[in-house]
DNA sequence: CGTGTGTTTGATGAATTTCAAAGCAGGTGG
DNA sequence: CCACCTGCTTTGAAATTCATCAAACACACG
């Protein structure tokens, strides 16, 4: 039986190599036939130069993205122009989501590097999903992922001191590199300080000052945009409500 | 053309008396045979008893709810206790799409009030989406509202200081509960200030030194629980991005 | 009428923002 | 190849906002 599926799923692997949103968000135990037909739905492939958008707040939706390569943003700005960024989305990640509602956009999406995506029409993935349970199963686990997320925000936005929520945020990074084969313990930020501080609702001088204090107390080492965590079980400490160091 | 939908979501209407998710969730132009289906889908009616748990962060998600009558939070708990609350549901409102993604609730829901609740359980529903394409649709556009208004809560935790959160939060129930029919400047809150302030990441002290500056300046007149706005473009400018009140 | 829960207000202190200035790195043109 | 921008980062000092602590108050309920 697991030998059928992960058969089925290297079948699906080398059907969609254009695309790594295999892992994510595609279910097993597919015929030939429904992989062909999943396979066109992404062969889209759009390139995404360093700081263009993706899309923009109010642009219609046709297409839900997976990031194939690079590194995106998202964010959304209030109408006297603060920016808040809602998401930083690396490889595997979905983008659009948030325009199903409406059928607009809500949040700009921009390349921190240069990426590329699969980009999936919304109207056929509705229709295949039709007919592939498992994969209208995806999609609603999909959607749900987003909503959880989201909840981790409110928590750390909410009840979380500065300290707290920059080391929560390498945490994050780090565990989400490492599930796609990076080292969990050394990787380079795509982001500014000040895109961080966005996300994290602080100031980029806040975030300067918070790296400062994880550095002193040897939980990091941070030059630029490299880091390296130290000390993941402290740091992992902290954010688990000791608002302290320890 | 309208007049057969009218006449359909009518017949909808009758058919899932017992349940008000309709305008909120529920696709039109279904046959009769559809018609009995959803409402047999939605039968279960479930009363909450004020302060009572509808289900806890864990527990298996078996349903999915839809608030009938009544009042309820959310709210997730820090390792170290600390409470964030995540949303307030009122008729209408969806509870328990966190849960799709890992099979496990995430949150605490629990009633403010008496409350009724239409229990839809959650095999069935992604069943019979399967073969109603608009319910599978709806469905969807359910769980992207939910990302949308998490954004929404992004922005307000990350970007405005405590009045205007404050004013963001008066004005959202007061949107709320004008489209479901009642007064958009007259209502009684269900919360304590301590859940308001959890919920704005905010200290109950900060939620009353907050109304007593909308009150200073004439924006509503608030006793105990009960709120009259007496000045909504005003309290709308203060949200658009003005620090100061105008 | 007392008790408990929830609300309000004041005084103080801590955390974060703001303002300011200097440092650093990468890219460009002389 | 160097000097000079420009954009980003770092650090310091002052100002502000919000949290904390404390006490009084209001109201419902037994």
């Amino acid at each position: 039986m697991p030998e059928t599926r992960s058969c089925q799923a290297h079948a699906l692997k080398l059907a969609c190599s254009n695309c790594n949103i295999l892992e994510f968000c595609l279910p097993l135990g597919l015929t030939g036939e429904e992989v062909a037909q999943l396979d066109s739905l992404i062969m889209q492939r759009v390139k995404v130069k360093k700081d263009a958008a993706l899309y923009r707040a109010c642009d219609p939706l046709r297409f839900l993205y997976a990031v194939r390569i690079g590194f995106f943003k998202t964010d959304v700005l209030s109408l006297d122009g603060r920016e808040q960024v809602t998401g930083f989305q690396m490889p595997g990640d979905m983008l659009g989501l948030d325009a199903v509602n409406s059928g607009l956009y809500t949040c700009n999406a921009f390349a921190l590097e240069d990426s590329e995506v699969c980009a999936i029409h919304f109207d056929h993935l509705e229709k295949l999903a039709q007919e592939l349970p498992s994969l209208q199963h995806n999609l609603n686990k999909i959607f749900s992922r987003e909503i959880v997320r989201d909840h981790d925000m409110l928590m750390l936005l909410g009840n979380m001191n500065s300290d707290e929520r920059l080391a929560a945020f390498l945490l994050n990074l780090s565990q989400r590199l490492n599930m796609r084969g990076y080292s969990s313990k050394e990787f380079v930020l795509k982001m500014r300080r000040e895109e961080i501080g966005s996300y994290l609702g602080l100031r980029l001088e806040t975030i300067c000052r918070g790296i400062a204090h994880l550095r002193d107390h040897a939980l990091v080492e941070v030059s630029g945009r490299e880091v390296k965590i130290l000390d993941m079980d402290r740091l992992k400490h902290l954010v688990a409500g000791c608002h302290r160091f320890s």
